[in-house]
DNA sequence: GGGCATATGGGACCATGATCCCATCGCCGT
DNA sequence: ACGGCGATGGGATCATGGTCCCATATGCCC
């Protein structure tokens, strides 16, 4: 059975190495091991669905160190945090950066099976919303300064004539450019572009002028 | 120095209790010490900005305990556990349920005292921000069905015309739901309807009709 | 210099929305 | 039985939005 996601492990330890790679194939999933994680950022792809197995003490960089450097860059995997002997305070903070979970070895595979799974469908969620946000940011990049200008206000529920008198231009250019917004944003009613700038967390704060 | 916000010490420990309340008071806090999970449980308001010291381990109703049932009532109280020997697997659960951290003692007032503010502004964040949901949850209520109805059409971008199509009436009697529906939601643009809707996540996923 | 995108504007026309007036009908509670 | 409210609908009027046609001017790139 072969599911969509990979596992990506990160231990010194080739015998840990191993037995995860083994455990993660045998449930279906790929898997790809690294015996630092300087290897592991310098060769994974960061562009699939998946989850990441890592020990917390490794020579080299440690497991919190390359969390810290995955927020840097941006990277959405979840991480699931495998340690021999680790602190509480270690745990906790991990988990505060956000990691998926913290497990103490030896890790049962009926505990981590459903984790790694979980983890996976949490990461196959966001990028698929990431996706989404993705399309409507770029749609937004194709307006021009003045068309996104115009339609600043428009998702602030202000008439084409007052768009006009704020701007200082005649209401006729103000619906040119507001239509040619709504081309570029692919949307045909106002009730849609407010909710892709919503989505989007577009939202100008310009001062609402007198009525 | 007064400060916004109540410190809930929770603590079987009554030198702690004494130590962790003359700390919080000193910084400008109001406190409230108890005993057990359950007084506090009886005795607290819950709904005043704070946050919450507890302890993991204690007689009766243990911190995690708490923990859930806070959750379960719905206070969103941020909680900050402090535990003499505490396991990674129980500081890693309270952080998994939205603890906002989990200490070890000794704690240094150097460490605590920030943590507390940090902790206190989010609340009040959070709860001025669930304030502002609350009123527009209470002028959706004022909805009658049908102006609801109509209005959960406007969201979407439904024309006038649509909708009375849609709902089999007059386009008179949408108009007239809908001038009230802005009324009630006080709102005077479609694009501040959509907003608002947006904000307390109300949207409905009503089947596009062919155009 | 010629093409292209951007910003600007006018005129005309139609569709749409908002707001008044008016009305009927049914249901619920006092 | 009466009043209030929700839902329904018509007519009239005006403001607004959307979409065609047309045009000019600027700046930039090849």
């Amino acid at each position: 059975m072969d599911r969509k996601g990979v596992v990506y492990v990160i231990d010194d330890d080739a015998d840990v190495r191993t037995s995860l790679t083994r455990l993660a194939r045998s449930a279906g999933w790929d898997c790809a091991a690294f015996a630092t994680a300087q290897h592991f950022l310098d060769e994974a792809s960061f562009d699939e669905i998946g989850c990441v197995l890592l020990d917390v003490s490794m020579p080299g960089m440690t497991g919190p160190e390359l969390h810290a450097q995955l927020l840097a860059r941006g990277c959405g995997l979840p991480l699931i945090y495998l340690t021999g002997h680790g602190s509480v305070a270690i745990g906790v903070k991990a988990m505060r950066l956000g990691a998926f979970d913290f497990l103490e070895k030896p890790v049962d595979a009926e505990v981590l099976l459903p984790l790694l799974e979980a983890a996976i469908d949490q990461h196959a969620d966001r990028c698929h919303k990431e996706r989404h946000l993705h399309e409507i940011r770029e749609r937004l990049a194709t307006l021009s300064p003045r068309e996104r200008e115009v339609m600043d206000h428009v998702i602030l529920g202000r008439l084409n004539k007052q768009i006009a008198d704020d701007l200082d231009i005649s209401l006729k250019t103000v619906k040119v450019h507001r239509g040619r917004a709504m081309t570029k944003m692919q949307v045909r009613s106002v009730a849609e572009l407010v909710h892709l700038c919503d989505v989007v967390g577009e939202r100008p704060q310009v001062p609402r002028p007198v009525d």
